[in-house]
DNA sequence: ATGTTGACGCATG
DNA sequence: CCATGCGCCAACA
């Protein structure tokens, strides 16, 4: 079991309409923020037809069946527009067509639609 | 084996 | 409020 499959086995746990934070995550299994950041990256290259050489995936298929939307930062916000291979406010869409609901500085209101 | 790289988080100024 | 700095550690080259 990688260390990868673990975070894709917990955000595919989480509810539609319902977000986790990285940190949150982190701290369900041990593992540092930046560690299930790394993982999702990873899952977005795939996605993104990346696949890295000879190592598409662990096994399976992740990719497709991760809600990598629902994962969010500390602050309740989207840390994907930064990055260049994931379309601009993609997963912003993806939360509101989920019910989620942004506020004027793109936030979430945690108190709301955090799963713990 | 070693160095680099982050979808982060928290503390500090 | 914004900017830095550092911890942290798996995966990759």
């Amino acid at each position: 079991m990688r260390t990868y499959d673990k975070v894709y086995n917990l955000v595919k746990k989480i509810p539609r309409g319902k977000v986790m934070t990285y940190g949150q995550i982190g701290q369900m299994l041990d593992l540092n923020p930046r560690v299930v950041g790394w993982a999702l990256n990873r899952l977005a290259k795939v996605k993104a037809g990346f696949s890295a050489k000879g190592r598409p995936t662990s096994g399976g298929k992740p990719a497709s069946t991760v809600p990598w939307q629902r994962v969010i930062n500390s602050k309740g916000g989207i840390s994907t527009n930064k990055l260049m291979n994931i379309p601009l406010d993609l997963q912003k869409k993806l939360l509101e067509r989920e019910g989620i609901a942004f506020d004027k500085n793109q936030k979430i209101d945690l108190k709301k639609y955090l799963w713990k």
